[in-house]
DNA sequence: AACGTCTGCAACCGCATCGAC
DNA sequence: TGTCGATGCGGTTGCAGACGT
């Protein structure tokens, strides 16, 4: 349904700012508007918004055409519904930075703030919600601890591993990392937590080593026969367990992640000052290397996960592994944290 | 077939931000 | 420095088609 609105003075509520004046139809677009705009930024590229619809002979306000433009006509938009992996990547970057329709569509290539909230809406909310999670702190619908809120990059969050998990546990890796510039963590360091008293006495060892994920075009050749391949996208992602130095990779093109994986025999709870040590250095080294991926470390207790976003290598998740949780020690932990 | 309900998504609205003046 | 218009963003609405009864 099209209808018309009159705008006319200030004051008028409806329409927008650019088009007061303007006769203006809202409502579902034709196609013989759509090949008006169309034909219209093809040639002339849409330059101020406000005039396209006077020029393009459209009785729409600037602000549709634009929107009309950038959710729908444009050609380098991707057709098709959302592929599993790009929604693995919506979830993990929404993990991150929360309702940021914006920002997350930018890892997104062809896809749109508004499908890629549409589909959120409509779709990846329900399957969180159904997993027993919260949408919007990816939380259990249980927890009631909460230290997270949807405009701060840093959130905490924790599962038991008898809990029902997210499948969504992918780390996403960004796909624009050449347009980035690498800037120092805008937050603290978080310390680890100390284990809750009523932790129950850990059951297993482990041990300690540590793998790396490689994407350097450079060295892609050497790799490819050294190293085990994946792949985020289009972007090609080598694994393997050689440190970058190895390669002559320390420089400012290399990029890289390393994930902490539990091989090594230690006790956690005497260890968790070295876990520290090791995690910083490790960090150190990423930023120094102009890392510009995600990172992980695991640790028989914790798991912890940076992501790098917008430029920044944030830390993004710290999830306790065993189970029961100590409630009251995680919020005071929090708290202190907060101070 | 008719009607009601649900769902996905295109489009709109209001607000924030930015730059020009 | 304040004002104003343009732009961008996130929340919300409402329509069209799918689905169920």
């Amino acid at each position: 349904m099209v209808s018309f609105d009159i705008q006319e003075g200030l004051g008028n509520k409806t329409g927008h700012q650019c088009c007061r004046k303007q006769k203006v139809k809202r409502g579902l677009w034709s196609p013989e508007e759509d090949k008006k705009l169309i034909k219209y930024i093809t040639v002339h590229g849409h330059g101020s918004w406000s005039s396209v619809p006077h020029l393009a002979g459209l009785e729409r306000c600037g602000k549709s055409c634009r929107l009309r433009w950038i959710n729908y006509l444009r050609p380098d938009l991707k057709r098709g519904s959302i592929t599993a992996k790009e929604e693995r990547i919506i979830v993990d970057i929404h993990r991150i930075l929360g309702n940021r329709w914006a920002q997350i569509a930018k890892h997104l290539p062809g896809r749109t703030d508004n499908e890629v909230k549409n589909f959120w809406n409509s779709c990846i909310k329900k399957k969180l919600i159904a997993q027993g999670l919260d949408p919007n702190t990816h939380n259990l619908l249980s927890s009631n601890y909460k230290h997270s809120n949807n405009n701060n990059a840093w959130k905490l969050s924790y599962h038991s591993h008898q809990q029902p998990t997210s499948t969504f546990t992918v780390n996403s890796q960004i796909s624009d990392i050449s347009s980035m510039v690498m800037k120092a963590p805008p937050i603290p360091f978080p310390m680890i937590p100390l284990a809750p008293d009523t932790n129950p006495p850990l059951s297993h060892e482990f041990s300690s080593s540590l793998t790396y994920e490689y994407q350097n075009p450079k060295t892609q050749a050497f790799l490819e026969s050294t190293a085990s391949q994946s792949s985020i996208g289009s972007v090609p992602i080598f694994s393997s367990t050689s440190h970058p130095s190895e390669f002559g990779l320390l420089d400012e093109s290399c990029m890289w992640a390393g994930g902490y994986e539990p091989t090594q025999s230690i006790i956690p709870e005497k260890k968790q000052p070295e876990q520290q040590v090791e995690i910083e250095k490790i960090t150190s080294e990423l930023i120094g290397a102009g890392q510009q991926m995600d990172a992980s470390f695991e640790t028989s207790n914790f798991d912890f996960d940076f992501d790098f976003v917008e430029s920044t290598l944030l830390p993004c998740g710290m999830y306790y592994n065993q189970s029961p949780i100590d409630q009251l020690a995680w919020d005071s932990w929090a708290l202190q944290e907060k101070k």
